[in-house]
DNA sequence: TGACAGGGGGTGT
DNA sequence: ACACCCCCTGTC
């Protein structure tokens, strides 16, 4: 029933770091991204716009295939959208995991985690339905506002919808794509957006904290959010998104017991750097893996 | 197997 | 502080 793919043949990816099983799960499931699925196989399917990708360990080494249509240009655009050669390994080095144990021992633990580089607005997109939501109701959000919304890619895989799509979009189809409270604030944006021709693009350039600002002012998008957009959609790498994982971790490891939010991230910014949202990353996925080993080891 | 709380990576008032 | 909206998860 369902139409074959027409995959590019398995090709390695260069300019990256080895990886391990679980960053790559991280790095792909880990709370940037919500496109993409683990197979029985253990590769990823996923995508962004109107890429399809499958990416899979060969050892340690990543591996891509993209639809046939793509694989001119396919390289590029996946080392791109997987921050190959984008000086991620300089802001590592300069992390102060030399003086800061715990920041090591969560950078040994991850090999290869990084910032992905996603599109600018599928990223606000996302990240607007990810208010008081966990990754796989998130992910459940937006694969139904593909499904419904979104124009096909391939067989059994649609692009997220694009913004000047929702802002036709009657709010009662939101609402159906199970995004309850979010609806309205993903309506409204979409509204905005349309009002606003280029705005979007002219916030991607500007630098981070007059971005931030900006998105702030979209219904919905508060500093969480936005700093989620800016580092997981922009490669703003001082972004540091406080959530209540950070907050709890910052709290545990830190010892910055019942500091505010807007406190935790300026020690954020101080302590770890130019690098503070890629630092975060990893403190994050220490902190999940942790919850996750407790919770099996629990049951 | 099925019903039933409780809580969830935030924002706006 | 609390509502928003409602699905997921764990538990009985």
């Amino acid at each position: 029933m369902s139409a074959r793919i027409d995959w590019s043949p398995w090709t390695p990816l260069p300019d990256l770091p080895p990886f391990s099983a679980d960053s790559l799960r991280e790095l792909l499931d880990g709370g940037q991204a919500f496109r993409w699925y683990v197979q029985p196989d253990g590769s990823w399917r996923g995508g962004w716009v109107d890429w399809l990708v499958e990416l899979r360990l060969g050892g340690t080494t990543l591996e891509y295939r993209a639809l046939r249509g793509h694989a001119t240009s396919g390289v590029k655009v996946v080392a791109s959208y997987l921050a190959a050669g984008s000086g991620t390994d300089a802001l590592l080095d300069a992390l102060p995991w030399r003086s800061d144990a715990h920041l090591r021992q969560c950078l040994q633990a991850f090999p290869g985690l990084r910032i992905l580089r996603q599109p600018f607005g599928e990223t606000l997109l996302c990240f607007l339905c990810s208010a008081t939501k966990q990754i796989v109701q998130i992910k459940q959000m937006v694969a139904l506002l593909a499904e419904r919304l979104g124009e096909s890619v391939a067989p059994g895989w649609n692009r997220l919808p694009r913004w000047e799509t929702l802002a036709r979009v009657p709010i009662t189809q939101l609402q159906a794509c199970l995004l309850g409270f979010r609806a309205r604030y993903i309506h409204a944006t979409a509204q905005f957006l349309a009002e606003h021709p280029g705005w979007l693009e002219e916030t991607e350039r500007l630098p981070y904290p007059a971005a931030k600002e900006r998105l702030c002012l979209l219904p919905g998008v508060g500093e969480k959010v936005a700093d989620c957009v800016l580092l997981f959609g922009a490669g703003r790498m001082e972004a540091f998104p406080v959530d209540v994982w950070i907050i709890k971790t910052m709290a545990r490891r830190y010892g910055l017991e019942g500091w505010r939010p807007a406190q935790i991230a300026q020690f954020g910014r101080a302590h770890f750097g130019a690098g503070a949202g890629l630092a975060q990353q990893f403190l994050f996925a220490w902190e999940r893996k942790t919850a996750r080993v407790k919770r099996e080891a629990g049951s």
